[in-house]
DNA sequence: AAGTAATGACACTGTTTCGTATCATTCTAT
DNA sequence: ATAGAATGATACGAAACAGTGTCATTACTT
């Protein structure tokens, strides 16, 4: 899909060392992250994802056996990713809130949910890894705040907050119509979202 | 994808009637949508396309010049038949949400999601098409009925109440991993995000 | 230091699949 | 009727691409 251009030099021959070897599986990962996304799982080549890569077919091969490997490795990294950085316990529901939705609208979290959606009746696990990494923890981390801060009866409301948050918005962002909205633009949703339920501050 | 299987004995040979020459064009378009949502765009073949539709490729290229035309001419003709049945105008706000929550987790209408989403790097266009004849519409059949029923001060709760009436549960049909909603269950959904934003006959 | 594991370079195979060409056949138009 | 248009049947060309084989090269292991 993207021509071949300037093959940056490949490494140089033989076997890396420890050290390479260990950076080059994150950095496979990444840029095939990258070719994925530019590209979609179909029309990216192996070739392409090796020469993104600075690597040969061949080691991709021996990593993850076959493209369907290397995509599936590729999702599993980042969905760990995504639910490892959800670790600032400082929020108040409202930081949270617009948190959420500013890394819903990311760039990356949108298109790796238009892969794995285009993609989800070929690798239907990855469907379910990307969500319980994804909504389900954001939810949880809502439900969680809302309880303390807000009483444990409202904490059902939750769910329906997640669904405020992501708004019709992130709707037009999968069918790839809007730009993510600026940080001033996610924080005025979060508010509003949290009005609309009794769940603002001076409202609750 | 799917194996030749019995190829159902292709019509008569020759140049067809009028008759048969409209009916094949809407044909040609219903098993697209077919094959496309099965086997998702790029895993679709034109030989499966033709097969299912009962015609050669020939046909297919004399029609939609190339795969991708065929697509785009599908999924064209799927958002304004989706738009056009829109006519029931004896919904009540209540019977109105009901209605788009079944018809908005309907099998057909998920998988155009999943498979434009998919490829909404790939046809752009395809997306505005979907999204003005879908959710936009929706919302402003929402916005209408509110505005009747509950009062002009309100229409602005139509946006944020179609996205209620998505739901999480609909990210998960789009991620393949919940089956639709009974009627029952879109019902009781549907009723319990008017009373969340107020919009309940009595509460209103 | 010898042997083994991992990799780059690169050619190659086999398959899939788009798209076209050809010819026979049947309808439409005049 | 006769010419032309549309189509089925079928084969084919060309390109793209997944995946493999081979050999040279470098690092790791003992």
């Amino acid at each position: 899909m993207g021509g071949e251009q300037h093959v940056p030099a490949l490494r140089k021959r033989g076997r890396p060392t420890a050290d390479e070897r260990r950076a080059r599986e994150t950095e496979i990962l990444a840029t095939a992250l990258g070719v994925f996304l530019r590209c979609g799982y179909g029309a990216s080549t192996l070739d392409e994802l090796a020469a993104a890569a600075q690597v040969t077919k061949r080691t991709l091969y021996a990593y993850y056996g076959d493209k369907a490997g290397l995509f599936a490795a590729m999702v599993r990294d980042l969905a760990t990713a995504v639910s490892r950085d959800a670790a600032t316990d400082r929020d108040t529901l409202e930081t949270l809130a617009a948190r959420i939705v500013r890394r819903i609208h990311s760039d990356e979290l949108v298109a790796l949910h238009q892969l794995v959606i285009g993609e989800s009746a070929r690798f239907p696990e990855l469907a379910v890894i990307l969500h319980s990494s994804g909504d389900a923890r954001h939810i949880a981390r809502l439900a969680e705040h809302i309880r303390v801060e807000r009483g444990p009866e409202l904490e059902a409301l939750a769910e329906p907050l997640f669904s405020l948050l992501l708004g019709e918005r992130h709707r037009r962002r999968l069918l790839g119509i809007d730009p993510p909205p600026t940080a001033a633009q996610a924080a005025a949703h979060a508010d509003a979202a949290l009005a609309l339920l009794g769940l603002s501050r001076r409202a609750g």
